[in-house]
Order: C-alpha cells, then structure tokens, then sequence
DNA sequence: ACTGGTATCGATACCGGTATCGATACCAGT
DNA sequence: ACTGGTATCGATACCGGTATCGATACCAGT
C-alpha cells in the first residue's frame, strides 16, 4: 500500500517523528487512551493528518488480541431477508471501527463448519451467525471462541450465547390459529427445500401441529426442491389447485412463495382471497402492494441485524460477555406492513 | 481465543514444538512453501491436525504484508441486485482462502470515501467497488492502493483499473429503440433517487436522449424522492395515469418500480401490456411469473460478482496488477428471464 | 528540605506469523 | 580428496501496532 504521495506506506512511527514524540505517545494520542498532554495530543493530530496516517488495523488487531472485524455467517445471499439483515448489521456498526465480513453457507452444515473456522482464524470481535442449528463441532467452535456469539433468526433450541430472533415453531403455529379463527377449513401446505432450511421446516410442524389439535388435517402438502422462488411458488400452487381444486387456503413457506400463488390466481381467475386465502412468512415490503391481499407474517430483519450488531458493540466496549441473553421478537400477523 | 480445550490459542510454535523443527520449517510445510523435506512435511501436518491448529491470519497477513481480505462497497444491501453481486463474489471466493468484507454507502459520496479508506486500512488483497462515479478523493484512494482494484455494475467513464459491468447509458438508449420499435408513441418516465443513483440517471439520460432523436419527448416525467420500492412505485403509476390517461408506455428505473406498476394495473383493470406496456431494469427473478408481461433488461449481476473476485483471485495468485481491463455485458431486453 | 502523589512519557517486549539469508549435509563429478 | 550444486533447515529480523512497567518531572503538604 501507498499513500498519497506514492512513497511506502506512512506508519505510526512517521507519525510520531513528526510530532517529535514515541510511537507510544503517538499510538495513545490517536486512540485517545490518556496519558498523553494536551499539546501533545494536538501535535500528534496534526501530524497525523498532515502525512496522511490511515492507520493498520491488522497490526493494531494483532497487537491488542483482538480484530475490530464482526463475522456474520448467513445461509444464503439470494435472499432478500439476510440482504436486510446485513443491512441492519452494516446500519448499526456504522462510525464504530469495526468491519463486518460475511460468509455465505448454502444451507449447508459442513459448509457452515468451513465458514466458521475459517471466521475464527480472523480473531473476530464477535460472530453473528444465523441460527441455532449448527453442527456438535461447529457449535464447539462457537462456544470456546471466548468472543461474543449471537444467534440470531431463531430461538427455537439452546442458544450457545446471546440470542436474537424469534420463534419459527410459534409462528407457524400463529398462523394456523389465525386462518382457523378465520374459517378456513380446507388448508394446504406449499414449501421449499425444507430439508436444508431447519426454520422453514420449524415453521411447518407448528403450523400442522395446531391444525392436528384443532382435527384438521393438511389438505395437500407440497414440498418442492428447488429454490423458494416466486416462479416455484407458482409453479407448485398450479400443481396444487389442479388436484385440489377445493381449497379454501394455502399456506406458503415465505412470501417468495405466497406471491407466486398470488400471481397464479391472478392469472387464472381466482379471486384473492374470497376464493382462496393465501399465506407467507416474512413480510417483505413489496406483499402489502400485491394487487390481490395475501396474509403473512411481519418479521423484523433489519432491526434484529441492529440488534445484534449492537450487542456485540456494546459487549466489547464493556469488555465483557454478559450472561446468556435471549431477545424475543413475535412476527405481526397481517395483510403485508 | 481458546481452543477446542480450554487453553489459549494454539500458535505455529505449539506446531513447531510438536512436530520437532522450527517455526518457520512448520510455516513452509502448512503453507506448501517447498524447502520442507516430505517427512518433515508430514510430520508438522500430522501435528497441526492433532492439536486442533488453526492459523491465524491477522499475524501472515501482516507479516506478509497482504491480507487475504477482499473488501467489497455496495450503495445498498436493501436491494437484492447488490446482494446478488455478494452472493457471485462469495461464490467464487470459496475455497481461495480469501474473506470478503463488506461496506455500505448509502449512495454516498463522503460515506463511500470513509469506508474505502477503512477498508484499505485492513490491507486487502484487493477491492470490488460499485461504480466509476467516486468522488476525487476516493478515486485517488484507489489509484494509490497499489492493490487490484475492479469497478462493477457500471462502464460510464474512466475505470481506475479493471472494470466489470455494462453501460447504463446505452441500456437506457436499447430500451428507448425497442419501445419506438414496437410502435410505442405516448411514453412516461418514472424513477426514484435519481440525485443519488447515478446508474438510474444514465440509464434516463440514455432513454431520453433517443426518444428525443427519434423526435419524441417524454410524455410525462415522474421523479420520487423514496426508496425505489413495489410500493412506492404502485403510487407514482398511479399518480401519473390519473394526469396522463392517454400513456400507452411507461419506463421505469428498475423492476421493483416497475413491478409496483403492474400492481396498479391490476388492481385496477388496466391490461397490460395490451392497453399499457411497463418496462423496467434488472430482470429480477420474479418479473417473469408476473401475471402480466413486462419488459425489463436482465442484467448478469450474479456473474458480475464472480467475474470481479475472480479477477482479484488471480491478480494475487499471478501477483501482478493486469493492464487496465474492461469486462462489458451487454443486459438483454425481453420479458423476465 | 523531604515525602508522597499525579501527570506524562518512552523503552522494551510482544502479538503470531513470514522473508531472507546463511549454515549444513549430502551427492555426483573429476 | 576436492569442488560445486542442490536440498533442507533454522536464526534472525521484521510487519505495525499496543501492553506494561519503570522513569522523570512537578507539585502540594508538612
């Protein structure tokens, strides 16, 4: 690296020549850790300004034990909630120092394994991963990281550390409730890759558990392998309808899903949600200007990346890992926003 | 950071103690370094395994005066194109043992020299960088980083090294030729954050600039200041429509708009594109299960995003800075994918 | 004049790796 | 037996910061 004028890098100890001090004064000035004079702190600046210091974090990170880095694992990139999540996260570390690096898993636990590790290498100021459901080793690695850990999304497990999300089982089982109290009678199930995605999957046997107490029965479960697209979504409400006419609601895994059987009934006739009343999860922005109403789950991404994103601030300002720690989010039920 | 037991972190020279040869015969036999003898080799691999050693890279990156970071500046993590691009570099990041890390600017300027300008404090192997419309500063940040450097999403003017990404101009001008080629007379305009996004302006500036060679003027102009959103694009269709009944075309300056406009359209009887055509920018995933047919320009974000690590991958495995580089995708207009 | 406390500063060691260069051993060729 | 080359290894210095501890100066109180 250069600097501005082209010459080798301008380190600390430009910076302290300049100012006609130690490095260590320098250091202390710039970090305004005290023990340094007035005039001094001032000289320093100055200096530093002057010469164009930008400073080194790796030597700094490598130095004080500890990286101003913030690791945030997430399953998959395509998806617009973890994008808001990353965008919460990014919004929060904002004027803290700190950089946040991302790892992407595919919902895939040995992948997640990799990520981690690799994350650890870095000696993080704390780790945001999605969710509770790690591998046994890579949850070892997580809880012997002696950084601050939070798992968010989810809530429905043990938390290694802190814990930030809400509860997928309940929210399923939220929903179930509601289309119950709304009359609904003749319920199908259409989901995507719930093999991988263990929330997703949470969310199902929530919802059919209520339905099942209630002596209902799932009219038709559908469960794709591709991903939760809206051209899935309706693609597999066609297959659906076309065998279950009679349906009186459908249930989808995410909004990605609901929508595409909203844009499939559009298309064919149906009237939404007279005819048939279609659910998702997540309320993303664009649900509440569907032209046809579609009931789904409000879920706070931004502000649980916020969330997260702040612990892990305020736990290395205090210098300390609090004891266990759950926030609880409950998703809003509604017709989008 | 302790490991899988307990005890303090395990460093190359617990390696190096176990396996019976020196600190730096143990880095050279990790790293695949040569001048390592194969029992040697195996020895220290059999060690590292065996204690649980697991690198750390803030020590070799400053060390090797490199890290193996890639930093990476997106305007917005709220929009699913940006999130693609992370979604391609992480995709071809892994396995190289490279680690991205990611800035938000918001669209802006001052807070796009700030994160540029923390990142390069991180020593990175290299930088992906939205866009060729930095400010001065930031432009002479880049120049100077001595480091490979690949602008993305964008080729309107002068890259500082490589550049990935098409000309939003020129598609702008494309989705003006198309539209007058399919006879499209009475044609609107309607965009969000045009004073910040200043891709969305090329792509007006282009579209504007060949209606009006064609002898053309826009029908009506509607710039928001919102987010560009379904919702907010849903109210602004509507507004214009009310003072311009007689439209028969409106482009907007992206799909999300343009998808809040079909929204309105359906929601209140107007059939498109028979009576209207939408058209809009991305080709995202879901305009092509839309349940009326919009134009769109489908741009390769995803591939953009591999295209630039990639270039950055072999930059540093070729440890050399290529000549300036242009990498041109031209965004295929049609309906949906 | 002496004592104890506070403010300020810098020398030194260290974080955990890697680059560099010299040392050593060994071998083949003459 | 001697020479030159190659393979292998490790001592040392260094990357650019910060923690720690001791040194110094200065001041107020007696």
């Amino acid at each position: 690296m250069r600097n501005l004028d082209g010459k080798a890098r301008v380190t600390l100890a430009d910076v302290a020549a300049a100012a006609g001090v130690s490095k260590m004064t320098a250091s202390r000035a710039l970090r305004g850790a005290g023990d340094v004079s007035n005039s001094n702190t001032e000289k320093v600046r100055q200096a530093a300004r002057k010469i164009g210091y930008v400073g080194n974090h790796l030597a700094s990170s490598l130095s004080g034990q500890r990286s101003d880095l913030i690791g945030v694992v997430v399953p998959s990139m395509a998806n617009i909630v973890f994008a808001e999540v990353l965008a919460g996260i990014a919004e929060a570390i904002e004027g803290s120092g700190m950089q946040p690096v991302f790892g992407v898993t595919d919902y895939d636990l040995d992948k997640e394994y990799d990520v981690i590790r690799n994350m650890l290498s870095w000696n993080p100021a704390g780790l945001i991963v999605t969710g509770l459901d790690q591998s046994d080793d890579a949850k070892r690695l997580l809880e012997n990281a002696d950084i601050p850990v939070v798992q968010i999304m989810d809530l429905d497990g043990t938390p290694v550390d802190v814990c930030v999300g809400f509860s997928h089982r309940a929210a399923g089982m939220a929903m179930a409730e509601a289309l119950l109290e709304m009359g609904q009678k003749s319920i199908a199930y259409i989901g995507c890759g719930l093999d991988t995605d263990v929330r997703a999957k949470k969310r199902f046997e929530g919802f059919a558990q209520v339905l099942s107490q209630a002596g209902l029965n799932l009219a038709a479960t559908r469960i794709g392998d591709s991903p939760s697209t809206v051209t899935a979504g309706r693609e597999l409400t066609s297959q659906v309808l076309e065998e279950h006419p009679e349906l009186d609601c459908i249930y989808f895994s995410n909004d990605d899903l609901a929508a595409g059987g909203a844009f499939h009934c559009i298309a064919t006739g149906i009237v939404v949600p007279d005819t048939l009343t279609l659910a998702g999860f997540n309320g993303l922005d664009f649900i509440e200007s569907l032209p046809v109403k579609i009931i789904t789950s409000r879920t706070p991404r931004r502000e649980i990346g916020r969330t997260a994103a702040n612990y892990i601030i305020n736990a290395i300002e205090n210098s300390m890992k609090s004891e266990a720690r759950i926030v609880e989010y409950t998703p809003v039920i509604g017709y989008g926003n």
